[in-house]
DNA sequence: ACCCAGGTGTTTC
DNA sequence: GAAACACATGGG
């Protein structure tokens, strides 16, 4: 079978949890707002994407008709602060197509019956197959858009994990989303609970710029408890 | 001036 | 697969 060492996922996250508190993380006024805050943060500072969002508020296109209407010129200078503008201006429309595409959401907390249909997975294949949307994003958007089971494998993660010292930690995002993925049990866990996961991994990791911040942390001497 | 940030897609081997 | 590259602004 598998040789690789168990993560004790949720003792580490019940250690984030009793010395960071509740992070809050990713507050937004609509699921809207985040599944495109989740694309303009691609590789990108958050403040930067706080003053895009603003501004797009403030322009009143914080929908994706507008969005997906809205000339070249004017969606890439609302966005200009996040870098890559011309690139996520083409993602932004992108999905917004595929928003259009399931029909109106009557309120912002309602998920289309189209979506709830489906089960994580074939959803997950359904967000990559958008063009912008890559492994990082469809997590994203699965777990604070549309209120599945994710976890973010992304590089405080993978950094949080290093510094544990996990044995044979995949190099590529996927691989490493499906070393960990298995070893949480999702019946276990509340969305709301993998939600503060991902932003205690986060918070955490904006604390730790260097390789020896990381080895001081909370985590390094975390020991996985026996099997 | 340099490095990094809540990555993705394309090309090439 | 996996490595190299383009994409680009803003803050430390």
């Amino acid at each position: 079978m598998d040789e690789r060492c168990l993560i004790d996922v949720r003792g580490l996250y019940e250690l984030l949890l009793d010395h960071m508190g509740p992070t809050h993380w990713w507050p937004a006024d609509t699921r809207f707002e985040i599944a495109i805050g989740a694309i303009l943060t691609q590789n990108t500072a958050w403040g930067n994407v706080e003053t895009a969002l603003d501004r797009m508020k403030a322009a009143d296109v914080l929908n994706a008709r507008s969005i997906a209407d809205l000339p070249d010129e004017t969606l890439w200078d609302l966005i200009r602060s996040t870098g890559y503008y011309r690139q996520k201006a083409v993602y932004l429309r992108a999905f917004c197509q595929w928003f259009l595409d399931l029909g109106e959401w009557s309120h912002d907390d309602d998920i289309p019956a189209l979506v709830r249909e489906v089960d994580d997975e074939t959803l997950r294949r359904e967000l990559l197959s958008i063009r912008g949307v890559g492994g990082e994003t469809a997590d994203d958007l699965l777990l604070y858009v549309f209120d599945r089971p994710a976890f973010i494998a992304d590089r405080y993660a993978r950094r949080m994990f290093e510094t544990l010292d996990v044995d044979d930690l995949p190099k590529s995002y996927e691989g490493f989303r499906r070393r960990v993925m298995p070893q949480i049990d999702a019946d276990a866990w509340s969305i709301p609970e993998f939600q503060e996961f991902h932003g205690l991994i986060d918070e955490l990791g904006k604390t730790c710029r260097t390789p020896e911040d990381w080895n001081h942390s909370i985590v390094a001497g975390y020991r996985m408890p026996l099997p």
